[in-house]
DNA sequence: TGTACATCAGTGAACGCGCGTTCACTGATGTAC
DNA sequence: TGTACATCAGTGAACGCGCGTTCACTGATGTAC
């Protein structure tokens, strides 16, 4: 019995809907106070009623990064494994699939923001590493029995290297073929189905 | 025969190198015209003498630090081979060491910049996939014969990916033990010595 | 070799713009009776 | 149910600061004779 959500919960959840997409896309330096608050559809007055300050909303903004990404990937796997795939092909297909290497904004946000987390100030350096173990547990998961923690992390940094690789190189034949030889190799060596 | 670089050569060049350290330490954003004017011992107005923008002087300074980071990698790489190491353990073994972890404006501009390139300008963007190609070959040229592009992709992702989960990690037990882990799988897979 | 002049690298003050932040005010929502 | 009042979310103008950029000027370097 969920409570109605007041109307500055929902406004509030709006703001920072918005800047967890806008984080993704842009990095922390492209979110921007008035251009998420514009976004969300109001003025950018209203933001200190909402957030004693920009770092505020980009802890805020992070944690629900993860959130989204993670109950996206989700569905994204679970569609796969109804399909008879097993869950470390359905993660590894799902990750490094050219949605993902197009859908930033909606994508994993340690992929999104991977070279930028370590410099960022101690507020948002917890929850950031935090996401980092949660992609490892995610992948752990879904690793056949007897999967270590030491190969979900593996298998992890060449995700997310390889997904930040193709983005640089593009959506074209050179990112392609690096999405593709890397999944390929995942599955030759960890997906024992 | 080098020509003896002019006074004006000489400023540009120390301007540039260090724009690419902060480049790499504090991300494109993190470059300042007056700071790095002031670390090269100049005052900010001299700018626009040695460069027509700000973005002239990081597309400059990308192309540097890839220079130098593979001039550095390199040294340490030969050194190691000089001690009997495979080309390939002496690669994987210097890109994910514990220097290069905490060496960040010294070290990979790949890594230090990977979830930034994508979303940087065209006059940018070329010079950084043209980096990823060339981390790639490297990568390639230490395989043991028969070594496939493929391959080189599927290591260079998981190098890049595994030096920024790291350094997210922090400098403890959780970031080493993922370089550790990181190292050993590369090297029983890859290393046939 | 020394002097006079031209060139040029670098200085430092100033400008304009964007952005985070503040605040007095307004209009809507909700409560008391 | 209706009216009067209090609360509160959101508005929009304004402030200060930092940063990229411009420009008139200075002092040093180098060239001509």
């Amino acid at each position: 019995m969920a409570i109605k959500p007041s109307r500055r919960e929902t406004t509030h959840e709006r703001i920072v809907e918005v800047a967890a997409r806008a984080l993704r896309r842009n990095g922390y330096a492209g979110v921007g106070v008035a251009d998420v608050m514009k976004q969300a559809g109001l003025t950018h007055g209203g933001f200190y009623a909402h957030f004693p300050s920009r770092d505020a909303l980009l802890a805020e903004a992070l944690v629900q990064a993860g959130r989204d990404s993670t109950a996206l990937m989700g569905r994204r796997i679970s569609q796969r494994q109804a399909r008879g795939q097993s869950a470390l092909r359905a993660l590894v297909e799902s990750y490094l699939s050219d949605t993902h290497l197009r859908g930033i904004e909606a994508g994993c946000v340690v992929a999104a923001l991977g070279s930028e987390m370590h410099r960022q100030t101690p507020e948002l350096l917890g929850p950031s590493a935090e996401r980092v173990r949660a992609l490892i547990a995610m992948v752990q998961q879904a690793l056949p029995a007897h999967g270590t923690q030491q190969q979900a992390m593996v298998i992890a940094s060449t995700m997310v290297g390889a997904l930040q690789l193709a983005r640089t190189l593009g959506d074209n034949v050179q990112g392609n073929a690096l999405l593709t030889a890397t999944r390929n190799a995942l599955l030759t060596q960890y997906d024992t189905a």
